[in-house]
DNA sequence: ACATTAAGTGATT
DNA sequence: AATCACTTAATGT
């Protein structure tokens, strides 16, 4: 399969060794994911660490009372930073992954992924380096609960989405929004259209342009 | 033309 | 900031 090797390349050749993306390549599984599609939910057993090629995945919490929340979303060239913790031990999922888009993946066992650590140095910083990009999000997650309003929360993720996207179109309803950010729908469609009034962004049916990126 | 779904708004807690 | 109740606007059949 040479194309599923040249994907490799562009997404993760700089940062692993020549053997290090033969070896993904001859024992990863390629896959792809439809827009909203559930790659991993809650109390699932992870067998397969996923890196991603293209696309973006958002990363889903659940509370006890069933409700979801957005945590953040992962690009291309990263990873699922729960698998990394996973492997260590035998737990299972606390969050939900769903394709924000059409996806891309490589999907390589978890036992793999814990050989590699010792033989690949490269793949052991690119572990690393993930889990402290996850830790970070994190924080910036908890930031945005804990200290800003729900408009500049808003304004972020719009920020996000569209990034992630690379579309400054978004293609969501104001329901859908409300939903990820745990909030409603009608509070949610009054702080848009206060964002749309200071020129942050314009409104239509379905469809959100960000106007300040 | 009608039903359905998304979005906007005032009032209340 | 959330919820209710209602209106208005956009879209599908």
């Amino acid at each position: 399969m040479l194309e599923l090797k040249e994907e490799l390349n562009s997404s993760f050749g700089y940062l692993f060794e020549d053997e290090l993306i033969e070896e993904i390549d001859r024992i990863g599984t390629y896959k792809t994911v439809e827009e909203g599609e559930i790659l991993m939910d809650f109390g699932e057993v992870i067998a397969f660490m996923p890196l991603l090629l293209k696309g973006a995945i958002k990363i889903m919490r659940e509370d006890d009372e069933g409700d979801e929340m957005l945590l953040y979303f992962i690009e291309q060239g990263d990873t699922c930073a729960m698998t990394i913790t996973c492997c260590m031990g035998q737990t299972k999922s606390e969050i939900r992954a769903i394709a924000e888009s059409e996806s891309a993946l490589i999907m390589v066992p978890v036992q793999k992924m814990k050989e590699w650590l010792a033989k690949y140095p490269s793949w052991q910083s690119f572990i690393l380096q993930s889990y402290h990009e996850r830790m970070t999000e994190l924080l910036e997650a908890i930031d945005a609960l804990a200290f800003m309003r729900l408009d500049e929360r808003l304004l972020k993720y719009l920020q996000d989405k569209a990034m992630v996207n690379r579309d400054d179109m978004i293609q969501s309803t104001h329901q859908e929004i409300a939903l990820d950010l745990h909030s409603s729908r009608v509070v949610v469609s009054r702080l848009l259209k206060r964002l749309e009034k200071v020129g942050k962004i314009k409104l239509y049916r379905n469809k959100i342009k960000v106007i300040d990126l």
